[in-house]
DNA sequence: CCGTATCCCCTAGGATACTG
DNA sequence: CAGTATCCTAGGGGATACGG
């Protein structure tokens, strides 16, 4: 029962976004077709955050562009198959551009789009967040297994 | 091929983060264990964002504590087992703190731990990002669809 | 080099029914 | 009220092979 102060200057902006995923939920059918949005961008983003390779690319690009194959290598455990799902993604939200340059062998480079460089900011947030706080996470599921679970 | 600046002044901070992951890949064995992190707490993190139900629930919580009930009203479209197995999960994490209150009938409260609430500025951070890029992301989308794809 | 086409598995997650 | 226990399905994602 450690006692804390819920940190209030935060709550107004979390207030904020609680209200702004209001009209969100999509009453009942919750995924209608697999791909076309519910309305709720919020929802939205999040489910592709969810696709597990698509911030790892995102932050593969975040410096420069880059060849397909180099992305391949960059992110060694992604299959060709998801890295070009995961690009046409990403294309087609607008947050990633593809140039393909007519040579013999092919090129193709991809980099961010300018929306897509204001998504690293805030990512990069998340990211910072999780590399601070891994170690604790961690310890805590440690504990919680070894203890009791819930309890 | 809109000429940008890459916003060179964020470029670092990527860097660093880029540099972070180096380390992460967990060549070959993707997933081993279903559940057993694989040392890098970035993709963990992110493996657990990708579930769904966990930031809608954090968010939920982000103002006060809440009862179990309460938060099935709050996400309509969340079922019992997967509030239950959300809310277990964020615990054993060291997320949310539960409080049973026995009594008759039963009465559970969910709050977010310290840590669970350092997590609310940073994920504050996508949302917000969402609800104004959500637009042009859904505008881009349907131009790529009616488009030709990619090319 | 940069993909697409197939096949197949696995598991997140829904629906439903039952307990303390 | 606050959960477990079962059963079942859709689709994310890997492996492999082929095409421009």
């Amino acid at each position: 029962m450690t006692k804390y102060s819920p940190g209030n200057h935060l709550l107004p902006a979390a207030a904020a976004l609680q209200s702004s995923l209001d009209g969100c939920p999509g009453r009942g059918a919750a995924r209608p077709a697999p791909d076309p949005p519910r309305g709720c961008p919020i929802r939205d983003m999040l489910d592709h955050l969810g696709s597990r390779w698509t911030v790892l690319v995102v932050i593969a690009l975040s410096r420069r562009t880059r060849r397909f194959s180099e992305l391949r290598r960059e992110i060694p455990d992604i299959s060709q198959r998801m890295l070009t799902r995961t690009l046409r993604d990403l294309e087609r939200l607008g947050l990633v551009e593809r140039a393909l340059h007519a040579a013999v062998p092919p090129r193709v480079d991809y980099r961010l789009s300018p929306m897509g460089m204001s998504l690293l900011p805030p990512l990069l947030g998340i990211i910072d967040w999780a590399a601070r706080n891994g170690g604790a996470m961690h310890g805590a599921r440690q504990r919680y297994d070894a203890g009791a679970g819930p309890g």
